[in-house]
Order: C-alpha cells, then sequence, then structure tokens
DNA sequence: ACAACTATATGCGGTTCACATCTAGATGTC
DNA sequence: GACATCTAGATGTGAACCGCATATAGTTGT
C-alpha cells in the first residue's frame, strides 16, 4: 500500500522500498571502493562514505548482497582473512572483469547524470515558461 | 525506455527488469510534459521525446501505469475526451498537488545529478590513480 | 554479567521498469 | 471483403533495486 501517514506526503519517490529512487548506486560504489583498497565488506562501507565525502551511505546488507552477487558473476573474489582477531572477515578483491566494469560504469554514471540533467532543465523551463504566460 | 541496442550483455545494470537503472524517471518526464502541455498519454510519450531532444522514451505501457497512480494520488485528473473521431482518449490535466511535486523533482534530479557526478568522479580517480603505480 | 561495537548475513516488502501481449477504433490497400 | 497498420489505452510478467528489521558471533569495555 501507499500509505505514507497522515500529514506526510511522498515527494520524488523518496521512502522506504523505493528501488529506483536513486537508481542502481550500490554497485559502482562497491566498485568504486574496491578499485582503491580490496578489503571487507563492512570496511567498504566506509571507504565509500570517504570517497564520497560522506554523500553516499550503503545499507550493510545490501553491500553484503551485491558483493556476494558480484562474485557469482566474476567481478570480485573473496577468501576468509586467516590469523586475525575479531570476527571472521571476508576479503574482497577485484577480478579483471570487474576493473572492466568499474571503468564502463564511469561512462555510464556520466550518461545517467546528463539524462537527470537534461529532464530537471526540461522541468524547470517548463515550469518557468509557465509562469511567465499567467 | 531506451532502445540499448541488440549485443549488450549485462553491463551496469542495463537489461531488462533493471528497475533501479536510472532512476525513477517515468513519473517526472510526465510531470515535465504535463507542466508544458497537457495531453492523452499516448501524446505525452512525443511531448517528453521533443522535451529531452529524444533522449528519454518512456515505455507506452509504463506511461499509463504512472498516470494513473498520479491520479490515484490526486496529482492528476483525466477525463474521456468527448466527440472525437478515433479511439478514446484520456485527456490529463496538472492539478495543484502535481504542479507542486513537479517543482520538487527539480531538486530531486538536481541531487540525483550531483549524486552520479560524485560517484564518477570518485570512480575515476580511483581507476586513475591505480594506473599510475602500476 | 551486560552493553556496545564489529562483521556477515537473511527476511521482507515496496517500487521501478522493460518487454510482451491484448483490446478496439480508424485508415489505407489490394 | 480481407488485410495490414496506426493510434490509444491497458494488463501481465518477472527481474532487479533498495531500505529497514532482525539474526548470529566474536570482541572489547565497564
Amino acid at each position: 500500500m501507499r500509505d505514507y501517514g497522515p500529514g506526510h506526503r511522498r515527494c520524488c519517490g523518496v521512502g522506504r522500498g523505493r528501488g529506483g529512487g536513486r537508481g542502481a548506486l550500490v554497485e559502482p560504489a562497491a566498485l568504486a571502493a574496491l578499485v582503491s583498497s580490496s578489503g571487507h565488506g563492512y570496511d567498504l562501507r566506509r571507504v565509500i562514505e570517504e570517497l564520497t565525502d560522506g554523500e553516499i551511505l550503503v545499507d550493510a546488507g545490501g553491500l553484503y548482497r551485491v558483493l556476494r552477487r558480484m562474485e557469482e558473476e566474476g567481478l570480485v573474489t573473496s577468501n576468509w582473512a586467516e590469523g586475525e582477531s575479531g570476527p571472521q572477515r571476508r576479503e574482497y578483491q577485484l577480478t579483471e572483469d570487474g576493473r572492466e566494469l568499474a571503468a564502463h560504469w564511469v561512462a555510464h554514471l556520466r550518461e545517467r547524470e546528463r539524462l537527470a540533467s537534461v529532464l530537471s532543465d526540461a522541468l524547470e523551463s517548463a515550469l518557468g515558461s509557465e509562469k511567465t504566460e499567467k
């Protein structure tokens, strides 16, 4: 159901479960983190946060899911870190495929950036010209 | 929505069913079209295409779904066009709420644009600095 | 003993979207 | 007439994304 509660209005697809709210960001964010420093999942969250100046905070559960999927797809490899104290860690490394995909993501994100720009320009000018004709 | 052509395997979340591939674009695109010219659904597709210089092509089925959902939410109103030849047309008009939401979408799209920019910058610089150290 | 933190993982549900398919009226062609 | 095609609206299906909650362990601090 689409009940956002009383007096609480839905705005621009922001909210729980809105998968497409920002588009697929977790995968490219994970790739970015892994390109700059391989490591374990929990830490990658911090790397992502740092890389993006705190703009992008990924959900831990979602990140683990994405990492496992990427492993299935041969984009990363993992192994349990040995001889360490603390909880078990699964260390991830990028594969060559993963590195290639990361490069593709750059172009893809630029394209997405442009689409958002084109659309917001269109919206803005439409709203603007409407005002003048009133 | 967009035709990525044949022979394009999974890359950067492009493909069927990837809901979040580019984020929610149909709703804001529909709003943009309706701000600049109210009309019926099938025609709004063309308006969207024109507004975005052919960059954004929405799926007809998806557009109708979005329009009906927006009507449920009070963002648009519709009525069957009368006294016309051809197939029945449902004419849509923006409500005041819809106009407000359109304005919100501008800011939201700008934010999304920035996020994509931040992330692609991060990815690019990570890939770049990796190359130098090799 | 208990709380808090690190680390990995699953469950759940809502949402977006592309592709295929369906109905139906209008129009054109052979 | 039979047919293909275009316009117009609509549903079915299923993949994928994501936020939030919760579960499980080990570690560290009080």
